[in-house]
DNA sequence: ACCCAGGGTCGTC
DNA sequence: GACGACCCTGGG
């Protein structure tokens, strides 16, 4: 039952709305003005305010404000420790985590993050946040709060009404097709996302990912560190790629270095949270480099 | 007007 | 493993 709810939290550790909104981990937050963001996630619609030391969080949710708000904000997890870890591993680290001080990687809901991920392939991130939009708005379940309308992300029942033709019209270009077969794939129960949740071994998780229609290894890792929490994967994009030879493989040519020689990379340097390491990367990277 | 790039993946060789 | 194609949008 969706009730209206209101939660005020002071001296969060490591905790900047920037920081956490624009680091291109989620695609429905949006910025309201200076201290305010507003966003749709799986329970309803929630407003962030931070004011000084203080952060209020308040909206229209299903469930109780108090255990969402600390699930997914993840703020069981000690960030300032992980900074801490990742600041030994050289000046570099020590960098990127001090600009992206106030990142926590968000628990976001595993499905949702399956189809984003598979429309941010060789996409720009304005755009995959428009065509999720404009997916939620066609049929995801309708929710109206201070006078607004949002719209949640679509349930696997409710896009899979969607055609190919439907896909294609809304924005979505040559990943209608991915988007139509893996839906498909997991309503018809083939893959289940209550199996993936269960599988604990990150090679073998990512090959069952890997089975989804328009999920490669890149989106995979995504599906993992941002759908399942696992710090223990290390997503390679054009940013990644660029920053990570920058810095550590020095290769002329960052085209010709592969992919397995930066997730190698990545290993060695940043142990099994190299998932955060990465975000705190690429956030520093888009902002920093170019 | 034209070209390029964007949180890549897929089919083919 | 290494190509090219792929829908669409914004920016030079």
């Amino acid at each position: 039952m969706y009730k209206e709810q209101k939660l005020v939290l002071n001296n969060l550790d490591s905790f900047e709305l920037e920081d956490i909104f624009e680091c291109g981990q989620c695609f429905r937050w949006n910025n309201l003005n200076e201290n305010t963001y507003i966003g749709v996630i799986k329970q309803g619609v929630l407003k962030v305010v931070k004011q000084d030391n203080t952060v209020t969080f308040e909206g229209i949710l299903d469930g109780d404000i108090n255990s969402i708000v600390y699930e997914y904000f993840d703020l069981a997890t000690d960030y300032s420790k992980l900074k801490e870890k990742l600041s030994k591993v050289d000046a570099n680290m020590r960098k990127a985590t001090q600009y992206g001080k106030g990142i926590r990687i968000l628990n976001q809901d595993l499905w949702e993050m399956i189809i984003s991920y598979i429309i941010s392939a060789n996409n720009n991130i304005p755009r995959i946040k428009g065509i999720i939009e404009k997916i939620s708005k066609k049929c995801g379940t309708q929710l109206e709060w201070q006078g607004i309308t949002y719209y949640l992300f679509p349930t696997e029942t409710q896009l899979a009404k969607l055609s190919k033709e439907d896909l294609r019209a809304l924005g979505c270009g040559f990943r209608d097709v991915r988007i139509y077969n893996t839906t498909r794939l997991i309503l018809d129960k083939k893959i289940t996302l209550q199996e993936i949740r269960k599988i604990d071994d990150i090679d073998s998780l990512e090959k069952r990912l890997l089975e989804l229609d328009g999920v490669g290894e890149k989106v995979a890792n995504c599906i993992m560190l941002f759908g399942l929490h696992r710090f223990d994967t290390f997503p390679v994009d054009v940013w990644v790629r660029r920053v990570m030879n920058k810095l550590y493989i020095k290769n002329e040519d960052e085209t010709k270095v592969s992919k397995k020689q930066i997730r190698d990379e990545a290993t060695k340097r940043f142990g099994n949270i190299r998932g955060l390491a990465q975000q705190y990367l690429f956030f520093w990277a888009r902002e920093t480099i170019k």
